[in-house]
DNA sequence: AATGAATGAGCCTTCATTCAT
DNA sequence: CATGAATGAAGGCTCATTCAT
């Protein structure tokens, strides 16, 4: 009994998985508006009607693909980078990690600051919220941490993390948008530049 | 007759504003998804089939918000600081403006970057959209030529003033959606912050 | 004061011919699905509700144009042949001018059958359909005297005057519905060609 | 299994009927602009929504039942005569099929010549009314054959074919709209006679 | 007589969601 | 567990018509 209770545990969350992939795919390829529950039923081989047996309303699914996306988020972040590196260079493999997450994966930033009616939360329980924010929270901490070991104490560490993940969030934005076009400038080597200068920065004392 | 014309005109005008404020309203309370005709129709007092008198389409309500948005941005970025200033001083006085008439009008930046579906430009079309970017591009230009002011080639103020604009829009973006509370920062301090620390980069050649 | 009522009354008269002339021009470009106030009042240089001054509706305006619309027909019936024609002659020469008159104005048949939803009379006040189709008739009345003419008693002349504008007009519709081409005919030389072979028919007693 | 699904088609197919039946019965009561989906739903027992499980769009119901239309002509022609019948007498039949089906449902004639907007082919796809089209001339084909067979040569029997049909539709419109009575004929004794007349006709070699 | 503003009913269509089977 | 049918509310938009001025 224990066992079959089990199997069918398992099954479900295959199947859980199978439609979060498909729904994943149709965000990616008609992006947030377009995603409809026909159309992630559809891509997942599910009549809609039985996608209600996994997710209590399309607000869930959409947590559920944001909570996945941050787990990929930490994955990434975690695997960049050498723990015996320098701080610095420890910081920039890490921020790079974030930043190139996002740059890859628009569609996972679109995610993040969806909720996001109009920019501003809303949908999700303010307990996933809270998760979520803290998911995304550690994947910022390894930066921080870097910081620390350059010598910054930790109210100034987490001032100058808070700037460059802004930094990096304002460029990404600017890209997705197309806005940067505009100016004829690249994220990357603005980000890449923000970076570089960093050590000066904090040796000139700016965000002491 | 004259007279009569203008009087006409300008009770039409005020009409027109009257929606825009309706719609302004509607975005502010439902978001920009949330909005429909009808309810903006509703929120201006009229039916939905009124509007179209005043307004081609949905976009094109859309369209004329945003314009007029940019026109106050402008405004507020010509009103501030005074040209026989400090270039640094002026630079301070420019960038602070256009930032802080999106901290205290944060739904102004969500029209800006609306455009956007799943944060990608849509609806508008080609020609509106390169005048609502050429009106943005205005309210950032004297931002780059204080930089140049300060000593920097052109190519080097564009840089910098991308990274500036890119920073300040990350920044009132975690503001925005609350993101910033997560670190415990304010982001009219760490916008100061970064503006105070320019010189300092400028001078060190960051952006050589 | 009798005479200034006939300037107004003229003055009325001038601008409803106008107006039809303008919804006369719509039709023309738009279809009679196509055809609306608006735009028929924007032809006429007028404001929609200007119409509702000489019209009481839609199908009023309709009905006008019908009416007008049998008086150029019976126009060019009347200018067609000579009455010292042979009747076999005279007989051609106004069936031609029917057929013809509609072959080059293929919206004027659409009309007269559209009132006709699906179809089938309808808006019209029975009275003035009854008007029209007392003028439809007239049009077709020197036909049927050609008819006598050749010899046919009253009621045989009617019924092969019946029978003639049939198939003139089956022909007429084949042609313009696009239809008569999956054919790979022409209305016009078939209706020639039933017109020979009329004289034919008549002496060979198969409408007797 | 298999049976399951086969009873799932049928009972589909038998609501998709049921909704053509509903569309006939409205375009039979409010002509065919006014028939609207919400109008065909009610008649159905359904909502709007549930018309688009069964039709693309307004048009496809359209296609569909006139499709179903042209069906019920064929099998009439084809029902009607026998093939050993004499030439004339096959045609005599053969005609008389095509023509008692359009007499005795002349919404079917309508609906053939709707898509015409203001009498013009619109609406459906190239491709289906080029099937349409077809199906329209398969039925027309039987006609064709027998005046060959009583010694037409292709070209001729084509003709003849043509100005039959154009006959028929034209009495068939009169009728329909009730001009007929205005000349106090009926239109199945005038198509009886133009059948009559068709010998003596080809006799005389009007259509050589 | 004409305007111009506005209405209200209607149009086609989409979609998250429910529920009997 | 999943289906498949259906709903109901909403969406953007059009248009004949009315009416105070």
């Amino acid at each position: 009994m224990q066992a079959k209770i089990q199997r069918q545990q398992a099954l479900n969350d295959s199947r859980r998985a199978l439609m979060l992939d498909a729904a994943r795919a149709v965000f990616q390829r008609l992006g947030i508006e377009g995603a409809s529950i026909r159309e992630i039923a559809k891509a997942a081989g599910y009549t809609p009607g039985a996608i209600y047996s996994y997710f209590e309303n399309k607000e869930a699914i959409y947590g559920a693909l944001l909570a996945e996306s941050l787990e990929r988020l930490n994955a990434a972040v975690e695997a960049a980078g050498r723990v015996e590196a320098l701080p610095f260079e420890l910081l920039r493999g890490k921020a790079n990690a974030w930043f190139g997450f996002y740059a890859a994966n628009p569609r996972d930033l679109d995610l993040g600051f969806y909720l996001v009616q109009g920019l501003q939360p809303r949908g999700l329980s303010a307990e996933l919220n809270n998760q979520l924010n803290d998911r995304l929270h550690d994947a910022l901490r390894p930066c921080e941490a870097a910081l620390q070991a350059m010598g910054l104490a930790p109210q100034a560490a987490l001032s100058e993390n808070t700037a460059l993940f802004a930094h990096g969030v304002g460029l990404l934005l600017l890209q997705h948008t197309g806005r940067i076009r505009m100016f004829g400038q690249d994220a990357t080597v603005l980000f890449a530049r923000y970076l570089d200068a960093l050590p000066g920065r904090l040796a000139s004392g700016a965000s002491a």
